[in-house]
DNA sequence: CTGTTAGCGCGTTCAC
DNA sequence: GTGAACGCGCTAACAG
């Protein structure tokens, strides 16, 4: 009786409270014990119709809704993933965070992102508090490679990487390389021979692939070619100084290969304020295929990277870790292919003269 | 002795299980209590440098990372704050939930981000699975109003609205009628008298409201001038079809103002693609300033609204509540002011024949 | 200054 | 079919 009351009185302190009923409230309610609602709530095992009403009936007027961090507590799940991401700078990845929670939520699933993480110190601070809060880790760190607490952490939560050098985990990655060369080789095809490559940050992974890619197909394709270079970093901006640049220089290439999209436009922007005519005075292609490729003047060449795809792969690999421990995928490297997106940007050298 | 004998077994068990260890381990190690384990970790009350730094050795050998379900659950706080947000599309969202993520990571919290919310059950869903796991939350929410669960939640949970109908609850909205009359204001300013606005949904309030704007000046300029409206959907491609059904009608506008920048984005092309010159042909005017207008040829002129600035203080207001729970910010409606991005993408209606 | 203990809210063996 | 009791990992009184 005198734990009856206790309890009476403690559900009286929480709705003062404006905390919500607990567990312990319904049992109450409903005449039952804790284990009862618990069963009722989650399904399990067998229960008499009559008993399971009451529980849902006391559920309803108590308007309980379970606590999330004393269920993680028990059942040793939260539920939640996340997702560490470099910089989050324009389209790229609204289209990735999106398909990413699409994708969790999907399998039960909540998203944690985490932005902002060029530096290795900090990502690490917030690993740190990941523990007990997520069962699962995407990481995206382009620019340095996973340090040792990833490492140690990764052996109790799984974790998978995106786009970053991979060393014994399982990483899923766009084919930069191979994306990159066949639009180089299409460059070429089309009769260029003096190209220019606008690159990413030197330090970062994807676009050492993307400008490997570039190189190699221009030595394929034999010494004739001659390919100059401009480092930028993945902005507007950097794009729009690379081609200023360029076309102070006394050897103007005939095409321009960014190595995403957000630089291609600024390089555009540039040529256009330049008074060269696109795509007769030059040829640009980009990287990424973003939504607002297509709807530029003239439309953008671009290397095409199904975006929700590889975020939904990242997460239905991590989250299949994640429910079957007993086999986790080892450090395989998983590469998304890509595509040629062949627009209007892309012109032949010879229609400077011809048209 | 047996006491001590089960826990060594136990910390054996765990190391091999790969889970890390527990703050009983620590203690262990470092031959102190559990409560002096913590402490030192959260530094408070006065403790000897010695035990101190004992308790930090064991930290480190054990590689001890604190639980964050087991924390929240004693201090009852996840130190986590969500957003839930319509559709993630766009330059306007990552912009967003980058700032917000940075704003909150600064006051030590992390943010869990839900999108594609446009659908009210679906939301509820979410809502429901937040208790426990989050201590505050931001919805932003245009295309319904905020339902009786979040109300009955936000009594529990510190809650803020974004650019959503608000009843009873803080909100921080964009003054999207200010800003939507002006540019219509300046537009009718550079002479324009037949001006056509493509609009966003009709049931988002954002939309709505900039709508209101637009009429409003127009009204305000008189009778004479025309106003014709194209209701699209906040996407590029819906920009570029209201275009297309505009360039058919018998009475073309001379300028026109789409309710976001992505709709422009969208018109140009068409525009473009119908060689329709620009400006000197049809003024076209934006709204978000995204980052990209100023990189379009010609520059967008648009109502340009400080995105990461809406995104902190939000955050800011939330965080607010959440840490002085006594004072909580009534139901005050914050408006985010707006200005005019004027740039090259509006001309004046005579340009057509002079220029 | 430090150790003991009682919860936090829920899931889950075990008896009954 | 149902309930009592314990544990998840940590913090916050209260003792000492």
């Amino acid at each position: 009786m005198a734990e009856t009351d206790r309890r009476t009185a403690e559900s009286r302190q929480r709705r003062a409270d404006r905390s919500s009923a607990t567990i312990r409230d319904v049992a109450n309610r409903a005449g039952v014990s804790v284990a009862t609602v618990s069963r009722a709530l989650n399904g399990i095992g067998p229960m008499t119709e009559e008993t399971s009403q009451r529980v849902l009936t006391a559920v309803k007027a108590l308007e309980y809704i379970p606590h999330a961090a004393a269920r993680s507590m028990s059942i040793r799940r939260s539920n939640t993933i996340c997702v560490l991401l470099p910089e989050v700078h324009g389209e790229f990845f609204s289209e990735l965070v999106s398909a990413m929670d699409f994708a969790a939520r999907n399998r039960g699933h909540h998203l944690l992102v985490s932005s902002s993480h060029n530096d290795a110190s900090e990502m690490s601070a917030v690993l740190k508090a990941l523990r007990g809060r997520v069962d699962g880790i995407i990481v995206m760190s382009p620019e340095s490679s996973p340090g040792a607490l990833l490492r140690s952490l990764a052996a109790e939560i799984p974790t998978v990487l995106l786009n970053s050098s991979a060393r014994g985990l399982p990483s899923i990655e766009i084919d930069n390389f191979t994306g990159a060369r066949a639009m180089t080789g299409h460059l070429i095809g089309l009769g260029h021979r003096r190209l220019a490559f606008i690159g990413g940050p030197a330090h970062n992974a994807d676009a050492r692939e993307r400008r490997k890619g570039f190189q190699t197909a221009l030595e394929a394709a034999g010494r004739s070619r001659n390919g100059m270079e401009i480092e930028g970093d993945f902005t507007e901006a950097s794009g729009y100084d690379a081609v200023r640049k360029m076309l102070s220089a006394r050897s103007r290439p005939t095409a321009i290969f960014a190595a995403n999209d957000a630089m291609a436009v600024g390089a555009m922007f540039a040529l256009r304020e330049a008074a060269v005519p696109l795509p007769a005075g030059m040829a640009i292609a980009g990287f990424d295929d973003i939504p607002i490729a297509r709807y530029l003047t003239p439309q953008l060449t671009t290397v095409r990277v199904d975006i929700p795809e590889l975020g939904r792969r990242a997460v239905e690999r991590l989250l299949t870790d994640v429910e079957m421990p007993a086999e986790r995928s080892k450090a395989r490297k998983e590469l998304i292919g890509t595509t040629l997106a062949i627009r209007e940007s892309c012109g032949s050298p010879r229609d400077a003269r011809t048209g």
